[in-house]
DNA sequence: ACAAAAGTGTTACGTGTACACCCATGA
DNA sequence: TCATGGGTGTACACGTAACACTTTTGT
């Protein structure tokens, strides 16, 4: 990675991403451990090249960050608090050269630059999580999917961002159809409706849950999937293009 | 007004409003025509300070421009497109001087600033009509109300903006109950009804409309309006606190 | 008494929920 | 043939839509 050039992006103003991937009948998140301080969480994150596009940047900030193209985006909100600075919490951590960054790439001026005021525009993401393949940030030291329920206490309004994210992913599941982002191409039918309770965290009948999405018309239905247990075989189903 | 010093705000990111009042069973949008170049017309809109947050910053611009405190505001979507640049169509037109600024206020360092890239926040204001008085900002000739149906064509992405914005409008009347900020405090249920009418462009049956509105329990009946026409005179409602 | 429009009631329809039932699978 | 869970069908409740009707007001 090449020398930050604080002029090659908008200042003050970052993106900031929640990343939802779906495993284990939970709704999970992708947040980055810190390379600094103690225990310190952020959602990943980067700034807009001046020559490019807010979606551009969080489309380009996602593939650094899963290795994934095309993945569904979606910008939600934008914070912007006189308190979102970095530097008001960790400024003196990161000065103090508590960790070492690497100074070929972030000289001190970069630092201030980082260390300011942010607004920030926020994005969630639904990904395949068995198909993303992590990769940490400047300032990280790796990252992590952890459950919407049990998330660390992270940096700034972080908690807040991933909240509100929630609150929009829940309005737009079942109106853009977009909760087939979060599974593998072939489902079950059960594997859908765990993931809606997963979502939104309360339970719904299979059979009215199925006939319900089957309503939809945007799901083929495949062959049928054999587990070796001893009941009937649910059905496989791809979502149309 | 004062010198404009760009080190009070932060770079690149301004702040569009598109401001819903209602009148003549029309919804309209408060645009301004611009005081360079000919026929011009763009949102009004304004700059974020550095010791405010971008809520405080919205309000305060609405408060500059109409007058009026409290006004119901929400942040709907962020515009950041690479070509989003004052300058790109009307850069030359301004350094030139076609209309002069007040150079007490705009030196040239702070209109190289003014004509750089922007990304812009959207937020839209439900208010009375009659209740506003609205005041031209830096750059601007006169602001006029006009039918969302009828708009000009404004600079850069601000048509786009504007139907973004009555889109969220849309999706939002009726969750949020928010459609009693563009009538007066009291009014009639036709005026509701009329008001409905305006915003999703289609036509409602009064009696079942009456039905739904009454249902939800946020009006309180007051008299009733005697016009001097030859009908049962209407009730008057008010929006309950 | 009449025209205009406000306001109320009644019925029909469609969506979603609850319940009951049948089917496939492998031990 | 039995237990397990997949899948389908039917009956009911609810909210919305369509229709008909009564009431008020001023000429």
């Amino acid at each position: 990675m090449g020398k930050f050039k604080k002029e090659d992006y908008i200042a003050q103003l970052s993106i900031d991403c929640v990343i939802f991937g779906y495993k284990n009948k939970e709704l999970k998140v992708l947040i980055s451990k810190l390379s600094y301080g103690e225990n310190l969480w952020s959602l990943p994150g980067g700034y807009i090249f001046q020559t490019e596009s807010i979606d551009e940047a969080a489309a380009r900030i996602l593939r650094e960050r899963t290795g994934l193209d095309n993945i569904y985006l979606e910008q939600f909100k934008a914070f912007g608090g006189p308190d979102r600075i970095i530097g008001s919490e960790f400024r003196d951590l990161i000065r103090s050269g508590l960790r070492e960054f690497d100074p070929e790439r972030f000289d001190q001026e970069a630092i201030d630059w980082v260390t300011g005021r942010f607004v920030c525009l926020g994005y969630y993401a639904l990904v395949d999580l068995d198909k993303v393949d992590p990769k940490i940030g400047d300032f990280e030291e790796f990252l992590k999917w952890v459950s919407v329920e049990e998330l660390p206490k992270m940096t700034h309004d972080h908690n807040t961002i991933v909240a509100s994210a929630h609150k929009a992913l829940r309005q737009n599941l079942d109106e853009k159809l977009i909760g087939f982002n979060l599974l593998p191409e072939q489902f079950t039918m059960r594997e859908v409706k765990e993931l809606y309770e997963a979502v939104y965290d309360r339970e719904f009948p299979m059979n009215n849950f199925q006939k319900k999405i089957l309503g939809l018309n945007v799901l083929e239905r495949l062959g049928k999937k054999f587990t070796g247990a001893q009941n009937r075989a649910p059905y496989l189903y791809r979502f149309k293009k």
